[in-house]
DNA sequence: GCAATATACTTGCGCGATCAAACATATCGC
DNA sequence: GCGATATGTTTGATCGCGCAAGTATATTGC
């Protein structure tokens, strides 16, 4: 009954995944959003005008348009983010980063670094950028 | 605007993982299973007797207790799996492979072996090995 | 110019998972 | 033995997400 070396490992990434989402959580959440919504804030803060069209912010956070309709309609409603008409296109929305928004992102990315710092703490810096070039061949 | 090399890595990883699920979920669901379903047909099958509390399942596939019952409940109606009861303790219910779960299962795990090597193979067996042992020391 | 098609977004529905509370049974201190 | 507490499971409410369908606008071919 031995399983192929592949399927372990892809398992132990799974694993290691959910562990790690875990100890992401329960800090962000100290700043009122989820590990999702930080990567928006996060692709919003990046963006030359802090300012998107949902259809990429879908795509570069890794979720349907739809997920994007319905994550960002609360984040308007605190005022993280604000909606914003395309002049040349009437089809888009865009979505900008407000100044609120961004010193939730500063605060929360803060938080996120050092929950990634903690998490990282077992490898050595070396062993992280390895394991950032393993991950890196993979996408 | 330089983000920290800790918290690249971690988003890396994430999006790795999303990467993998996506290419996981749709071959296991020629199977009619989900990637969760499929992690407790394994720690099923791995156990001695193919049987198993309910509450070892729940924290072996990293789900909560209701997680399970609500994941077993199809699964039982489909014949996967069946409940029985504890001898020694009234309160636990007791989960097992049926064999027509066993045989899903078998046929389950090689198309996830397949996809596994499939994910993998930009990686030599050499790297394969380094990357578990990186993740494994995370874990 | 206008039908056909493509693109951006939203909405209805459903699934998978969580948490908190309810409930049943076990165990422990006395 | 029996209350207090702990453990295993299920249930109700809710959340986050996807898919399919619907709506609105743009673009393209003729």
């Amino acid at each position: 009954m031995t399983t192929s070396p592949q399927s372990e490992l892809i398992l132990k990434l799974a694993a290691l995944h959910a562990k790690i989402q875990k100890q992401i959580a329960g800090p962000l959440s100290f700043h009122g959003i989820s590990f999702t919504e930080y990567l928006v804030l996060r692709q919003l803060h990046a963006a030359p005008e802090r300012k998107m069209r949902r259809i990429d912010l879908a795509q570069q956070v890794g979720l349907s348009a739809s997920g994007v309709t319905r994550l960002l309609n609360p984040m308007e409603k605190v005022g993280l983010i604000s909606k914003e008409e395309a002049a040349r296109d009437a089809r888009v929305s865009l979505v900008t980063l407000t100044t609120a928004g961004e010193t939730i992102f500063t605060d929360a990315d803060a938080t996120f670094g050092q929950v990634a710092q903690a998490v990282l703490r077992p490898l050595s810096g070396e062993d992280q950028k390895r394991l950032g070039a393993l991950a890196g061949s993979l996408l």
